[in-house]
Order: structure tokens, then C-alpha cells, then sequence
DNA sequence: CAACTATTGCAAGTAGTTTGCGTTTATAGT
DNA sequence: ACTATAAACGCAAACTACTTGCAATAGTTG
């Protein structure tokens, strides 16, 4: 079992068609560090041919099986999407919308704690955190 | 100095006049624990009379000046909003969407961690925490 | 390579939010 | 209290982000 699927056999097992407007999104966000917007996916992988609506129906797929991370860095009401990968949150510059991602297992710990101390939930199943400051060129 | 500003001494003291639907708006957010969609605010503040138009602009200020607080819920592209009040996080329901506030001081030392490794970011002037899970009604 | 069905494109529709502009209303100054 | 001023309001219209229906196309299975 190899670790890292390229993008055909990762549709392919969640299920889907690896057509090539999938396989190009996927090596695309694969690539790419930064979670993205819709407008900005649909920029870099063909914004003349591929269809915006085959773009929201690709990743709104993609996120229900946990291939892609729908994150909401407060930028408009627009969402960002990312490969799901290894599990990290963001520090987004409020200012320029820079992006840095980091890491914590105090997390868990907080999802834990938070989970024993719930009166109605017993299980958690995903969170997300940002943290919002000013990057050091636009402080 | 008290504490306890009413709505229309926290509306002055910001800058903005003290008009009868922005009263009314802090009142009923005031009142309630859940945070509310545009929609549901705009129902339970008169949905009749108040302008959908006023609502946003008056939310937009009030979240400027740091009086009300928008959260994402991730339940379709509405955002939410509340009082801003204490510090705290949400966990919520992705099947009913009910939502439970708790708060645990180990995020500051996830943020204060967060800021010492990061390359780029020297100060974080807030941040964001959502749990997501199944209720006990809905588990 | 034929049949089956997921995926795509197009056109249209809806939800959420913003903008421009003329009118109303809270407030500061008399 | 009364008036001038600018914030806040309502209405109409525009706009962005996203969704839905349906017929055409293209992966995949046998």
C-alpha cells in the first residue's frame, strides 16, 4: 500500500471517475500550499475551458470524501479549499491575506477536554482553528 | 465605570447614534445565546418593518468596533453572529446544527506557541476555534 | 467495444450581500 | 427648545457566490 496516491488512484478509491479535469484539479491543489478560493482554482487550472459549475460539483464531492478541506479564512464570504493532507490550522495576515500554516497537539487536547466537559456531544469529528494577526511586512 | 453598558451607551460610546433598531438588534443578541444567521436576526428583530439592508449595515459597523463577533458555522454560505462578551469557541452539530459554547484557556497557549514558531507573524490579534461533531440527538 | 452511468456544459435560478441615492432622524451647538 | 449637520435609513438595483435541471459527453465495467 503505498503512501502517496497520485490523483487517479485516489478518485478511483474514493469511488469517482478520474477524468481529467479532477486529476489536473487534484495535481493542482497537490501543488499548491496556499488554500485557495474557487475563482482562484478555477484561474490556474483553465479558467476558459473548465466549466465553474463542474468545479463546484468536483470539489464539493472531493470534500464530502475528505480528499479536500473546505476553510473559511474570513476573506468575504468566499471559502478556501485545500488538500486535506497532514492535519495544521492557519495564521492569516487580516491585512494581505498571507497564509501560514502550523500545527499543535495541544489541540487535541483542547478537543478533549471540550468533548469530556460537553453536556450534549459525546464525539467530535473534525474542528477547525485560525488565528488572525498582522504578517511582519504589513505590520 | 459599569460593566454593564445598555445598548444604547455601548452604541454611543463607539461612535454611533442611538437608534431605535440598533437598540433593539443589541437587545434581543443581548438575550440570546445562539448565534444567529442574518435571517434569523432579521426575523426576530421585525422582519416586517426593518430593511434587510439597515441589518447588514448596522452589523457590518458593529463588527467593526468589535461589539458583535461573525463566526462560521459551515452550514451552507450564511455566517453568523453574537455578541462579542466573554471569550469562547462553539462546538456544533453538522446534522441539526444546534450549537454548545465552551472556552479553555489552553488556545492561548496554542496562539502564544503558534506566534513564537511562526517565520512571518509577530502578532495575532484574535482567532478562531469551531468543533464539529453529532449531538446526542442526532448521534 | 457496447452498455451503463458518472461527469460535464449550458442556461437559468436562488441566496446572501453590497452600492447609490434621496429621505429621515439622532445629536451637537446655539 | 430649535436648528443645522451628518449618521442612519429605505428602496431599487446590482453583484457575487453558489445551486439546479437537463441534455450531451466520456470513463469504466463486462
Amino acid at each position: 500500500m503505498k503512501s502517496n496516491l497520485d490523483p487517479a488512484a485516489i478518485l478511483r478509491q474514493a469511488g469517482y471517475r478520474a477524468t481529467s479535469w479532477r486529476i489536473k484539479l487534484l495535481e493542482m491543489l497537490e501543488k499548491t500550499k496556499q488554500p485557495l478560493t474557487v475563482a482562484q482554482i478555477h484561474a490556474k487550472v483553465g479558467s476558459k475551458e473548465l466549466n465553474e459549475v463542474t468545479l463546484y460539483r468536483a470539489l464539493e464531492a472531493l470534500v464530502a470524501s475528505g480528499i479536500v478541506r473546505r476553510v473559511d479564512l474570513q476573506q468575504g464570504h468566499a471559502h478556501h479549499y485545500e488538500m486535506v493532507g497532514k492535519h495544521h490550522h492557519h495564521i492569516v495576515c487580516t491585512d494581505c491575506g498571507t497564509v501560514e500554516d502550523f500545527s499543535d497537539k495541544l489541540c487535541d487536547s483542547v478537543v478533549k477536554k471540550a468533548t469530556k466537559k460537553s453536556s450534549s456531544f459525546k464525539t467530535i469529528n473534525s474542528h477547525s482553528m485560525e488565528l488572525f494577526g498582522l504578517c511582519a511586512s504589513c505590520a
